[in-house]
DNA sequence: AAGTCGCATTACTTAATATCAATGCCATCC
DNA sequence: GGATGGCATTGATATTAAGTAATGCGACTT
């Protein structure tokens, strides 16, 4: 598939573009640019001026949040469909790095608020989206709060899970990211981070075929431990 | 003050009223409507059906959201100037309960969005005010996932610091909700949230005049501690 | 094929927080 | 003015997670 193909689907099948006919979808698409970047790239850095916004076409994004002191709190994990960059404010809240090689659609903020402003059902979408992240932030908020280690986890397994469209049972979920990324955003350290995937192995929730990937074992059991209601 | 005057000087010096010249404040304010509650009371209940918005004029309101198995993260404190029910689903995604007698500010939800339709200052103002709750969430995401529990504590007493208007040095700060409730808030059990109190004055960073009082004795170490850059 | 590098896992130890149990401190009620 | 009840604080102990270090394991190198 082109990158364009692949941008135009992503679109279509996206929160941004929900909803939306041929004609405005064509013209989101005529606005933005595609490329690909390299794993470990940076796309946007916290502070940073925001003139730009994003949707993953391909791979997967990691957004952090890095203090002075060299604490670090992951924040999410990007996919096809997540975007990327959206703020009222003049700069960016928060970092982006790309864990694999990433296919990005890029648009100039001005010109994707005008776009907006211009498609009334694209401006409703994004208002929609703003509180999907809300509501996600909350998930994430009560999890890190309120779970233990291993809880946690299950937490983050069942959001990829849920971000990946629900995959039949059996199905391979990619983990791109390093048990040091995914201990940054559960709030705990990579050797915790580590027990934790020893134990949920040794309780059957999840197998891991190989380090960058986990298939769900038991279902039922995981959606307990993840319990967001 | 009346509850009309104080609801109007509520609007126009919140981020929701920001910049609305004098016709619309009235408007709002007309499709507003005004009324007071005991401590306790329930504002509205996660799950349920979305149908208002509030703006707290006076007193303030805990923010929180309950999982089956009794636990609980306390989301927010809200006071004058800040909004609450603002949602793109059909339900609440938290329940809302006031802490002490409280004067809300109820609309509609659906006028508040039409009058949204029809000012698009305010519509504008409810863009930037979602990104703050946002910007706020990550704040205290981190605060939960990488700090300890007496920085957990110091950036508590920091936000409300900020929200009361950062008050002159020596002013007391209301800490109307309950040890509980603070380590609900902060992802620690009331003991340590305690501990963590006697740490912090006995480190001359707060004092606590009483069980509901605090003051900031040492903004520096405060701001070290509550570092959120 | 052995060597190295970069994580991940595991074992062991230490530190932080949770839990359990008093004790203290007010405010309210007899 | 003493008793009661509801938090808050403090102390003692248990549990959990962090920190430190060793080992494992696979990918890539030479």
């Amino acid at each position: 598939m082109g990158n364009e193909t692949l941008a135009l689907e992503t679109l279509r099948h996206s929160d941004v573009g929900r909803g939306l006919d041929e004609d405005a979808l064509q013209r989101l698409l005529a606005l933005g640019q595609v490329y690909t970047l390299q794993p470990g790239a940076e796309i946007l850095r916290q502070l940073g001026h925001a003139d730009a916004v994003y949707l993953p076409c391909d791979g997967m994004v990691m957004v952090e949040r890095n203090a002075l002191n060299g604490r670090r709190q992951v924040i999410d994990f990007l996919r096809r469909g997540d975007y990327l960059g959206f703020t009222a404010t003049e700069s960016y809240l928060y970092s982006a790095t790309t864990l694999e090689p990433c296919t990005m659609l890029k648009f100039s903020r001005k010109k994707f608020l005008a776009l907006c402003d211009e498609i009334p059902p694209l401006k409703e979408n994004m208002a929609r989206i703003n509180n999907l992240v809300l509501a996600g932030l909350l998930d994430h908020l009560f999890a890190i709060g309120q779970k233990r280690a291993h809880e946690r986890l299950a937490f983050l397994v069942h959001q990829l899970y849920l971000r990946q469209g629900r995959p039949a049972p059996g199905t391979v979920i990619a983990l791109p990211m390093s048990r040091t990324d995914i201990g940054d955003y559960l709030g705990l350290t990579l050797e915790t981070t580590s027990r934790a995937f020893s134990r949920l192995r040794k309780e059957g929730v999840i197998s891991t075929p190989d380090h960058h990937s986990v298939v769900i074992e038991d279902q039922e059991q995981l959606e307990d431990l993840a319990e967001v209601d």
